[in-house]
RNA sequence: GGGUUUGUAGCUCAGCUGGUUAGAGUACCUCGUUGACAUCGAGGGGGUCGGAGGUUCGAGUCCUCUCAAACCCA
């Protein structure tokens, strides 16, 4: 099998076939299995309209991540999938296709319309999903959801029902965001704050009593049409006199009062400030709080309505050029200032967000947020990293009433009809027969339908089945973990938490961890108006989608954002290669090669079975790596469960390139190349395929596909790697005093190839080698090692000794760890060249020994450091000292 | 205005509870096609950790101030 594998990782020619195999065999399928430790997340679901982004593809490979590891190691896994209706974005797509074909949604009617959008859906709305898949995700498909499906809409329905009759839906005026280009109310939270360069206009209001004027200074004159006071600071010794006044607002005539109100900044401006109770949520606020007249000046275009008298039906921009030039003719206007300030913006369109009162459905927050807080204060929420608590608190605390619905068509309608005679409103799951107030069969359901987001808060227990009381429900809510991007802690988070309390009594998850963003290469938000977004799906055909995992989820920080570079990708797919290569060689030389032992055997009877077997004979290179292995898998789980998948990630691939490729790959050829020790040689092929074995698990919840690929090459492969044990490593097989042997050998090692390259011995060429060790332990950790040493070090012939009584004349020098090396080389080597190492290596020495020197003459470290701390210190000084003065001997007798 | 994050080799990032001769990848230089891999191997140069002050025997690692950048909230 192993030749025919390419020497190249070929990730297009494994993936189908895996996914393929996987869904095949049902292995993603979570049943409800009482008797198992459950472990369920549920899956951000994302806009049916969309397509994959980066985003989407870190998000869900962290949660495959966590959801491959806890199924291996035999949790009840559930992953559930699903897509969001996303109602702005939807209908939009919708309403443009409609545009192309000459038509619109009115001419279609709501009916048809929300037909199309079906269609829609059942056309393009897997996309997504199926873009899921080329990633690797391993979420139960069987279960997949979709918010507006007929569950989900029971869910809300009852929801919106529950809370409705506690009160906590209501219906009212009150200032709202309105997006003139979508044609719908917006949360507070849909609004994007932008900074632009504005003008500050001064305006001059005449007092009724002809005693003068009052300045005010605004940024939007064209709203001064709605005005309906104009405040100042209570203490405002300036308006002292004014307060109580009336007014005479230029361009109308009409008569507004001077209030005095708390809420005025005294800095800002002239401090005086009109009041626009329609069009300004503070202003909406103090007219409230005085009374105040609303008059609405704006229509739904963003026009100017009848109320703008003259100005009816401009543009609001061209309305405000218009007041602003006819402010000044009537001598209202006193100057203009240039003048930065906050616009908001729709998040879907990025058109200016229009403030106006409007009648709406709100949720009462407050008392959902205090619930939501506390259970994240007490801790039955944990957010991962634990500094997004406080951005999720702070919202909450300061959390003001929901507005909930929105003037789309597609869409949970809102469940609620008015009657046509008396005017009832009635809240039912069915539309109502008749009017249970007056008995009146005229009743019309209100038009509006919900914001996203108020389905998308139910998704943990909507998609397992609620309100109806099912396995799922019982077996896994609360969910484990949620995974997902910080831009989204309001929108979802938040809500989740407060209906899971307020409908399950429980909280929705135990974990939240929050991952950054994904950047470009210049460290920018990846959006389509910059053009600077990357897709994954051309990032998997080229690269695979192992490489994108892994590239996803290493080389940063939890919680921190990822800058996109496709070096990094390159890297990343230059490791599976490694994997690959390393795993190609293993297998080669497997060939002649039967797993010892039953296949019953637990991991630790067989790890414990090799180090005992009478069959084996383990050398210092098999105790060294097996007893790195053990370490990997401790450090790789300890990792995964602080939720540290980048150390994870970056423990895999130090374990596999630098340890086990660079030095025990290339040690075990040394037997497994020997001609005539078959039992050496069998060692060599049980310590090889141990480990890969166990690092391919390790790794396969980051790499699904080269994993198990790889996995079912190997001799004696049973199943799938996804559905293997993890692995859990064998305390016995940690072993220190392995370790230090070949620390010393490698830097033996290492010290004869430097010695090599500096004085430009060819590879090709073998020289000879002279070790002469300061200490018995030493010379026995060389001995041990001498074949090793030989084929590293591109060695002919290796004199090992206690202590050299002799120092070749010429002869290449280095110390390592007290050990001396000598690579003679009469008559190749270039002395000054030598002496030049040498004596750069001495000057480098004598800085440390001076910073070691200082360190140990400072009274206060003494005193003061731990016992241990000095007399580590004074071991390097002495290993310092001694290596010195070896070199300096060395060169003295160079120089002669 | 409040908050969070970031500032470590040319570039992208690690560096946990303070004690390492400050690490990795990439780029760069030298050498190399020995039977896993040139998407490779060997060797090398390169930073004093944004700035200032402080705590401490000892700070990249803690504190204060400061500069710069990004983001969130108001």
């Amino acid at each position: 099998m192993s030749e025919k594998m390419s020497t190249v990782y070929e990730p297009g020619t494994v993936e189908a076939k895996w996914y393929q195999y996987w869904l095949d065999n049902n292995y993603f399928r979570a049943e409800v299995e009482k008797d198992k430790k459950p472990f369920s997340i549920v899956m951000p679901p994302p806009n049916v309209t969309g397509s994959l982004h980066l985003g989407h593809a870190m998000d869900n490979t962290l949660q495959d991540i966590l959801t491959r590891w806890r199924r291996m190691q035999g949790y009840n896994t559930l992953w559930m999938p699903g897509t969001d209706h996303a109602g702005i974005a939807t209908q939009a797509k919708v309403e443009e296709q409609l545009a192309k074909e000459g038509t619109n949604k009115y001419e279609l009617g709501r009916e048809k319309f929300l037909e199309r959008v079906w269609d829609w859906k059942h056309q393009y709305g897997s996309r997504i999903t199926s873009q899921l898949k080329r990633l690797g995700a391993s979420c139960d498909w069987s279960r997949e959801r979709f918010t507006m499906d007929e569950g989900c809409s029971e869910a809300v329905k009852e929801v919106f029902i529950g809370l409705y009759n506690k009160g906590l839906i209501y219906r009212g005026n009150y200032i709202i965001n309105w997006c003139p280009k979508c044609q719908t109310t917006i949360s507070d939270i849909e609004v994007e704050h932008e900074e632009k360069e504005g003008n500050l206009y001064h305006l001059r209001y005449p007092l009724k009593d002809g005693s003068g004027y009052l300045e005010v200074a605004t940024t939007r004159p064209e709203t001064m049409l709605g005005d309906t006071a104009v405040a100042v600071h209570p203490s405002d010794e300036r308006y002292k006199d004014i307060i109580g006044k009336t007014l005479i607002l230029p361009l109308t005539g009409r008569e507004i009062p001077v209030i005095a109100d708390a809420a005025v900044e005294m800095e800002f401006g002239t401090g005086a400030v009109k009041v626009t109770p329609s069009h300004d949520p503070n202003d909406f606020e103090m007219g409230l709080r005085h009374n105040l007249a609303q008059v609405t000046v704006l229509t739904k275009e963003a026009t100017m309505n009848e109320n703008a008298g003259k100005y009816r039906g401009m543009d609001r921009y061209v309305c405000r050029k218009q007041i602003v030039q006819d402010l000044e003719e009537a001598g209202a206007l006193v100057k203009i200032v240039e003048h930065v300030h906050n616009v908001g913006e729709c998040y879907r369109c990025s058109t200016v967000v229009e403030p106006m009162v409007s009648k709406q459905w709100f949720v009462k927050m407050k008392p959902l947020a205090e619930p939501a807080i506390q259970a994240v204060l007490d801790g039955r929420i944990r957010f991962v990293p634990e500094r997004f608590t406080r951005v999720y608190l702070n919202w909450l605390e300061n959390i003001r009433d929901w507005c909930i619905s929105r003037q789309l068509w597609w869409g949970h309608r809102i469940p609620v009809w008015y009657c046509g005679e008396c005017g009832e409103e009635i809240c039912a799951k069915d539309e109502p027969k008749a009017c249970p107030k007056c008995g009146s069969g005229k009743l019309a359901q209100d038009p509006d339908v919900l914001d996203t987001w108020f389905s998308s808060g139910l998704w943990p227990f909507s998609t397992m089945g609620w309100p109806k009381e099912t396995p799922e429900l019982e077996h896994f809510y609360p969910t484990s973990v949620l995974v997902t991007g910080r831009d989204i802690i309001f929108f979802w988070v938040a809500r989740m938490i407060f209906t899971g309390l307020e409908f399950m009594q429980e909280v929705p998850f135990h974990e939240v961890f929050i991952h950054g963003l994904i950047l470009d290469a210049q460290g920018r938000k990846m959006s389509k108006s910059l053009g600077n977004g990357v897709d994954p799906i051309e990032v998997i055909d080229k690269y695979g989608a192992d490489t994108l995992r892994f590239m996803l989820v290493t080389g940063n920080t939890p919680g921190n954002d990822l800058r996109f570079q496709f070096d990094r990708l390159e890297a990343t797919r230059n490791f599976c290669n490694k994997i690959w290569n390393a795993s190609r060689f293993v297998l080669m030389n497997l060939e002649d090669y039967a797993p010892t032992g039953d296949s019953g055997l637990s991991e630790q009877e067989a790890l414990r079975g090799l180090l005992l077997s009478p069959e084996l004979e383990l050398n210092p290179a098999d105790r060294w790596i097996l007893s790195r292995y053990n370490s990997l898998i401790t450090g790789v789980t300890a990792a995964m469960e602080d939720y540290d998948l980048g150390e994870a990630g970056r423990l895999l691939y130090e374990f596999v390139w630098s340890e086990f490729c660079d030095w025990y790959i290339e040690l075990a050829k040394i037997r497994l190349y020997a001609k005539d020790a078959p039992k050496a040689r069998h060692t060599a092929q049980v310590v090889l395929h141990t480990v890969l074995e166990g690092t391919l698990k390790l790794i396969h919840p980051f790499m699904p596909f080269i994993s198990e690929e790889i996995y079912q090459h190997l001799p004696g492969a049973a199943g799938t790697i996804m559905l293997s044990a993890w692995p859990k490593g064998l305390e016995e097989l940690d072993n220190p005093a392995a370790e230090q042997g070949m620390e010393l050998l490698m830097e033996v090692i290492k010290g004869i190839r430097n010695i090599r390259a500096e004085l430009n011995v060819p590879p090709s060429k073998k020289a000879d080698v002279i070790l002469a060790a300061n200490s018995d332990s030493s010379l026995a950790a060389l001995e041990s090692g001498r074949d090793f040493v030989t084929h590293l070090g591109g060695v002919a012939d290796l004199t090992l000794c206690r202590n050299l009584a002799e120092k070749p004349e010429q002869a290449g020098t280095a110390i390592v760890s007290g050990v001396e090396v000598y690579v003679p080389l009469a008559g190749l080597i270039d002395l000054g060249k030598e002496i030049q190492r040498l004596e750069k290596e001495v000057e480098n020495l004598r800085k440390e020994i001076e910073r070691s020197e200082n360190k140990l003459g400072n009274q206060g470290f003494v005193a003061k450091a731990p016992a241990d701390v000095i007399a580590k210190e004074r071991e390097k000084l002495a290993g310092f000292a001694a290596k010195r003065q070896a070199l300096e001997e060395r060169l003295s007798s160079l120089r002669k």
